[in-house]
DNA sequence: TTTTTTATACCCCAAAGATGCCATTGTACA
DNA sequence: TGTACAATGGCATCTTTGGGGTATAAAAAA
């Protein structure tokens, strides 16, 4: 058995953890695993998620360690399911691949963590106990994507050169405002109104309103 | 000193680490702390980061600890130009406050990783290896505030009842095709496209294109 | 100083859009 | 078997839009 660190800041309760993993001898290492570690239990283990809704239901664990490429049920699905039984259980996925689909689908199913399988045994232990006391384990690999997901807006801010006005009446051609509308608005001509337009689609490279919206939208010209 | 863990997946060379710390007694302890690791270089500490520029090009550390609420330079801008100026330049943000703007702006920015203050000396080291094995450490809470970032969006998904039909006119519409445009992309006649539109605009109340398109965007109706 | 940009305003006109009302076909559901 | 709805098509009408000009006053840049 481990000695390797013996954590104050766990629940002295047990964890009950159940496990979905369609790869025997893994499922039974992970099992063998968890089985060191004094505060985990493991309640369960299934080599498919197809009737993970009733297994939820049945064992109601705190933990579910869910791989994601399983036959049957979707990984992504399968975290849904669960956190509509019982949005508190936290979910791990656990997978080979470094898929940013799936695990931003993941992400947005409600997972808690994403863990390769290449993990260490001893850091896979500590991924459990962070996701417990209510962290959000990554693998580096996996982190470095949800950093990128934020940092990327930066790298595309193209500059159209519009000006204050500009910006102002396209704000108000995204609400829907008629030429005329916009006129009533700003207390100006409809004719100007038109000209100030017509040197929007000149400088966002369109020649029509919706287009025009579609962009301002996409890159967020107009703050709404 | 701690013999608590001696990880063989860390570089042998040393990482130059340079911290900011505007209180004196916890930047001399965080210098301590690091110390303790054999593979830290403490390479430079400061109690202001107003001169981060030159402090990175003359000691062009491996990573950055950088408390976020320091008087002079914001915590956020400091990222933003540590990353300018080598982005491969590690940096963590260290602070006590959980406020979400500022973890976003850093996480734009560029952080790698969100560490408060309260955090146990042990597990500060843990993070510190984290981060330079490739993760992005976050303490509980704040991993907390990225995962319910993602989780977000499934809390309103209004349905506008739209068919299939109506959903592809309305992608075609976004990408600013005319009526005719629509008839000759989908062999309909252009009537059949108006009559589409028609009830696109009744079902998602709106009686124009550019708001039929801003809607369309804002609710992610069309998949682009 | 002169030139350029910005915001304002007006004219014209053909094309596109929005909305009214109509009809036919096929499929799905009760 | 009838009802509901989706998809198709047509016609009429009036409004809105997009693109072509021209022009003026103020502000900003050269």
């Amino acid at each position: 058995m481990n000695k390797q660190q013996q954590k104050t800041t766990l629940l002295l309760i047990m964890i009950r953890i159940v496990i979905y993993e369609d790869n025997d001898p893994l499922r039974k290492s992970i099992q063998l695993l968890l089985l060191t570690h004094t505060s985990f239990e493991v309640v369960g283990t299934f080599d498919h998620a197809n009737d993970i809704v009733g297994d939820m239901k049945q064992l109601y664990p705190d933990l579910v360690i869910l791989d994601i490429d399983m036959p049957g049920r979707k990984g992504t699905d399968a975290v849904r399911l669960v956190k509509e039984v019982r949005p508190e259980t936290l979910v791990i996925m656990h997978t080979v691949f470094e898929e940013e689909e799936k695990l931003f689908m993941s992400l947005c199913a409600g997972a808690n963590g994403y863990i390769l399988k290449k993990t260490a045994p001893e850091k896979f232990l500590q991924y459990i106990e962070e996701v417990v006391e209510g962290g959000a384990p990554f693998s580096p690999g996996i982190a470095q994507k949800v950093l990128k997901y934020f940092q990327q807006p930066i790298t595309d801010v193209p500059d159209f050169h519009l000006t204050e006005r500009e910006k102002q009446i396209l704000q108000l051609l995204v609400k829907g405002y008629t030429y005329k509308a916009i006129g009533g608005e700003l207390n100006i001509a409809m004719d100007t109104s038109r000209k100030h337009i017509r040197h929007i689609y000149e400088k966002l490279h369109v020649n029509c309103g919706r287009q025009a919206v579609a962009l301002a939208l996409k890159h967020k010209l107009s703050d709404h």
